[in-house]
DNA sequence: ATATTCTGTAACAAATATAGTTACAATATT
DNA sequence: AATATTGTAACTATATTTGTTACAGAATAT
C-alpha cells in the first residue's frame, strides 16, 4: 500500500489556523513549518476549502482561516476531506464466478473491510483540531 | 491513497486452500478463480508462506496448502503477513522543529494514527479463515 | 529415463499516485 | 502602481501495483 501525506499535511495546516485564530495565514508559511512546498499546501487547501472548513483568500493580506471552531472538526472530518478511496481493495477483476469462492468472496470481504474501516474512523471522530492545538500551546 | 489487492488475493488463496483441505493445490487453479496471472498468486502465496500460514512444493501433484487449521487464522494475520506499512503517513519531510506546531504534530498525529490502525486491526482479528470458508461451503 | 507439472524468480512493461518544481494570470490590499 | 497571495497548469522524478513472458530447478508420473 502507497500511502500519502495529505492527511499529516491537512491537520498541520488546520492546526496553526487553529491557533492563527481569525488571523489570514499565507501558504508559504504554512509551507516552511511543513517543509514542503507552498503549491502542495494550496492544493491540500482547495480540499478542505471545497469540505466547507476553511476559507482562502488571494491577494496582499490573503490566505486561509478557519470557517467552524476547532472543537468542531474531528479528524475524520479532515480525513474525509482529503481520502475519499476506501483502505482496502477488493479484486482488480470480478473473481470467476463459477468458483464458490470466486462468487462469493467479495462479499465477504466487503462486509470485514466496511467494519474494519468503520472502527477505524470513529477513532477518528473521537479526536478534534483543538484538542491538537491545546496539546501544542499548552506545551509553551 | 493507492492501495492494493494483495489483502484480498490472500484471503482468496487461504479460503481455497481451507476447503481443499490436505489437496495441495496449484497457483494456475486459484488464479483462474481470482481472475489474475499465476505469478501474481505465487507472489502473495510467498508471502504467505513466509507468515507461515501455508506450504508450496514444486513438481507434479505439487502446489500450495495451510500449515494450520481455518479456524486459527485471523484475517489480521493474513493482513500482517501481505502489508507491513502503516495506513497513514506522517510529513514526507520533517517539520520545522522551530515552528511549536512542526515540533509537536507528528508526535501527536502518531498517537492518534496507532490508535485509529490498532481499532481496524482488532476488526480484521474478529474474523477467521474458518468463518468465511463456512459461509462459503453452507451456501452450497 | 523421460516427460510432465509445478514453484521460485527475474526482467520487463504499463498504469497510476505522490510529491515536488516553476511559472503565471487573476485578485486583493497597501 | 506596487506588492502579496491564491488558483492552476505543465512538467519531472519516483514508487507501487498489476500483469506478462520466460526459464531453471524440483518433484511426480509413466
Amino acid at each position: 500500500m502507497k500511502t500519502n501525506s495529505r492527511f499529516a499535511f491537512a491537520v498541520h495546516i488546520l492546526t496553526m489556523l487553529a491557533i492563527s485564530d481569525s488571523k489570514r495565514m499565507p501558504s508559504d508559511f504554512i509551507a516552511e513549518s511543513a517543509k514542503t512546498n507552498p503549491v502542495i499546501i494550496r492544493r491540500v487547501m482547495l480540499l478542505l476549502e471545497k469540505a466547507g472548513l476553511i476559507t482562502s483568500q488571494t491577494g496582499a493580506r490573503g490566505g486561509a482561516m478557519l470557517i467552524c471552531k476547532p472543537k468542531d472538526i474531528t479528524l475524520l472530518d479532515v480525513y474525509n476531506a482529503v481520502e475519499n478511496v476506501s483502505i482496502f481493495s477488493l479484486h482488480p477483476n470480478m473473481p470467476n464466478p463459477k468458483c464458490p469462492v470466486g462468487k462469493n468472496i467479495q462479499n465477504l470481504l466487503s462486509d470485514v473491510f466496511i467494519k474494519a474501516e468503520l472502527a477505524m474512523k470513529e477513532v477518528l471522530e473521537a479526536a478534534t483540531i483543538e484538542q491538537i492545538k491545546l496539546a501544542i500551546t499548552k506545551k509553551t
